[in-house]
DNA sequence: TAAATTTAGTGGACTTTGTCCACTAAATTG
DNA sequence: CAATTTAGTGGACAAAGTCCACTAAATTTA
């Protein structure tokens, strides 16, 4: 491969790096760190998770996930269980305050969103997508 | 903007940020960190540059840049020297062995990107690198 | 042109984030 | 059933980042 390629490549990362660090920025008005936030979107999305499940999907620190999960289960936005398949593990859902503040993050990151596209016309729109999801096709066997 | 063009942007975007992640952990066994990296490859690409305009490039807190150059000097990466024109900037610049530090963690970056396209295709690679321009070009704005 | 404000950078003190290690207990393997 | 692996917890610490107060130079403004 080409020089030409891997620096554009880089580019695009230092691009898109900043942007996501941009997008990232509304989470420091919450409450919640983008780590707390993911987990919650991990556990939002299996509907129940077990910690391990939330630790390879995130490539966290199981010590690190532990200390987050105790957080969100104090603030009562996450619940455990006991697995009745395996007694070591803990099952892991959403409350219903946690989903509402999920709903209501999700609202926000939206939003931002919104804000970036929203100047677009339709067509440039879809067009950002359909790159996206041709990025996301072509390099989906490096994660 | 449709919801399904902002749930589409929202999967890249996480998509994006776990292999940013993957590609940033080769710096774990190296002495600096991201944030130092870049303040290196900002000097590298200016030449010379103020602590003020990394700041701004970065968006990166002005007391915590500080640290980070003082410990740069420190280890003899970037040097320091007052500017003529304004008596409170300082005026920074890789030194030789920040140079060659730089080349090498470039060469070592180039290494990981390279082993995430090297199975592509030629055809793939343009492809790759024709849509990353594209969402550049539409999103620039942005930045 | 002198006072008021802004800008560049430093450093103290602190919080947040993340890592490493040792540990318990249950599950799995041999 | 002994040895090993896996799930999760917690202590102790390191790294990363923030907030604030400060000095000194530059710029604005009255």
């Amino acid at each position: 491969m080409s020089t030409k390629t891997i620096q554009e490549i880089r580019a695009f990362n230092r691009f898109y790096t900043d942007l996501i660090g941009l997008l990232n920025k509304h989470l420091l008005n919450s409450d919640y760190s983008l780590s707390e936030v993911r987990i919650m979107y991990e556990i939002h999305t299996a509907g129940e998770a077990q910690a391990s499940q939330i630790m390879a999907a995130m490539d966290i620190d199981k010590s690190y996930l532990s200390r987050i999960l105790k957080k969100l289960e104090k603030d009562q936005l996450i619940a455990r269980k006991a697995s009745e398949q395996d007694g070591r593990a803990v099952v892991l859902s959403l409350t219903k305050a946690g989903e509402d503040l999920f709903q209501e993050l999700t609202r926000a990151t939206e939003q931002q969103i919104g804000g970036l596209v929203n100047h677009l016309n339709t067509k440039q729109q879809e067009e950002l997508v359909a790159h996206m999801q041709a990025i996301r096709k072509i390099l989906q066997g490096n994660l």
